[in-house]
DNA sequence: CGACTTATTGATGCACTTCAAGCGACGTGG
DNA sequence: CCACGTCGCTTGAAGTGCATCAATAAGTCG
């Protein structure tokens, strides 16, 4: 079984085969859940912790206005709520964007872990503080960069998360975001993002066909959007760096 | 001797006296540092915790444009970066705004403690989670807020946080950040930042007069801006919301 | 096929930016 | 003690990136 956990977890730190098989049986009993539906609410406390072993999910909350704001992406590998040992309740909610398989692993299993797998443990907190910094970056991109680099910034960033868990094909992969979808994740209007994706498409950079998303060249949408991957604190990323490069300006409408 | 760090865990877990103690134990060599004055910069790996013990700082990076974005303000109680014992380096820097004053304390010493002490350990991943909780909001008051509500909800949230470690007197709080900080923090211009300033000025929501800003209704100004205070996940706030209570729409330069 | 969601495109408006200039407070050095 | 530079704040005028409104086209699914 491919699991995304202990692929991402060994990107960090090298794992026994001890940790790899007691990793293994947390996600014996997977379940299926379908596009658009939560797995976690806001005022929830929930007594396992959710692990996305397939599919896409996002971290948002609702606005008062009735927009919504979508905090983090969730990819293979990933927890929803390891926080669920400390802070009371959910301050946002978790839904799925794509059909999802996950698993529920009870507290007790990751207490269980923690007092016996060191390396694991320590894993987990940097799985935590990755996606702190994630969130740090997202702040940045939402404050800082013009509408078709936050855009371009947000596919990078899935891309090379992707990559990290073995999702990526050749320069591709499934993009079951709707531009509502990343308007929400980028603090802009879904019209804005369908004419900046059209820019995006049109200057070569990326093509979205039947969903799925090909970046014809990493290193060119790196630079164009100023991506420094640093904050992924990836040990062994694929994809190197091109900064200083400048990026030609596009001709508007070519 | 009045330890922010404290107050503010025990605001989380009841502290025994023995872990009271081994808490001060940590504040003995305190150190002035002036404002303006970087603490940790990206790419560092500080052997040492830094803790602020009075005064303001904030995480910030730098973008190629040149431009600074602020993702978090440090208040006194508050560590800087707890994580040195996981991630490989700083990505981002640290900086005081206000003259601080700080401990660096030894990695083995915060090791010790949380050998010893699981109530001061699990507070301690408290403070983590709720960073991140404070950094989530922030990506939703930038990504979905219009300005004059995103600087009210940035004062709200230092007003509350301040207010949990015993810093507030009255509804006033000292406020020496600048207008270019404040633009930092929420993504909008200097200029802009003034003229929404006088807004809240002219409305009778905020006094900000030599460097102390007072809130002159907390409640009426956490309703403006529907600040929301869940996510900061304080035990015993002393403030209540004000929800669904409609501010009235302003009368323009009224 | 019909209902519904998602994507596209155009026209218009505004919140915020950009540029620029002036002002007061403060510190520093001649 | 005043000249001078710096820094933070203020104010005006003009421009623009993106929002809003609206209508149509193109999937997608039962």
């Amino acid at each position: 079984m491919n699991n995304a956990l202990i692929r991402k977890l060994e990107s960090f730190e090298a794992l026994s085969d001890g940790d790899r098989a007691a990793l293994s049986a947390l996600s014996l009993k997977t379940r299926e859940v379908g596009p658009r539906t939560d797995l976690i609410s806001v005022g929830d406390n929930p007594e396992d912790v959710h692990l996305i072993l397939d599919g896409y999910a996002c971290r948002y909350k609702l606005l008062d206005e009735g927009q919504r704001q979508i905090m983090a992406v969730l990819v293979p590998g990933d927890f929803c709520d390891l926080n669920v040992f400390i802070l009371d309740q959910m301050d946002h909610t978790i839904g799925t964007v794509s059909q999802c398989q996950i698993v529920k692993i009870p507290r007790k299993a990751i207490e269980e872990i923690m007092a016996n797998h060191p390396a694991i443990t320590k894993a987990f907190w940097w799985c935590s503080l990755v996606d702190e910094a994630v969130l740090r970056e997202w702040l940045v991109n939402i404050g800082g960069r013009p509408s078709n680099h936050r855009i371009a910034h947000v596919l990078c960033e899935i891309f090379m998360r992707l990559d990290a868990v073995g999702r990526v094909t050749g320069n591709s992969y499934t993009f079951p975001f709707t531009q509502m979808d990343i308007a929400d994740m980028t603090g802009i209007t879904q019209v804005h993002v369908n004419r900046t994706m059209r820019e995006l498409k049109n200057s070569g950079l990326i093509t979205l066909k039947q969903r799925v998303l090909t970046i014809h060249d990493v290193g060119q949408l790196k630079a164009y959007c100023n991506f420094n991957q640093n904050y992924l604190h990836l040990k062994n990323a694929r994809w190197s760096d091109r900064r200083n490069v400048p990026w030609p300006k596009l001709a508007q409408d070519g």
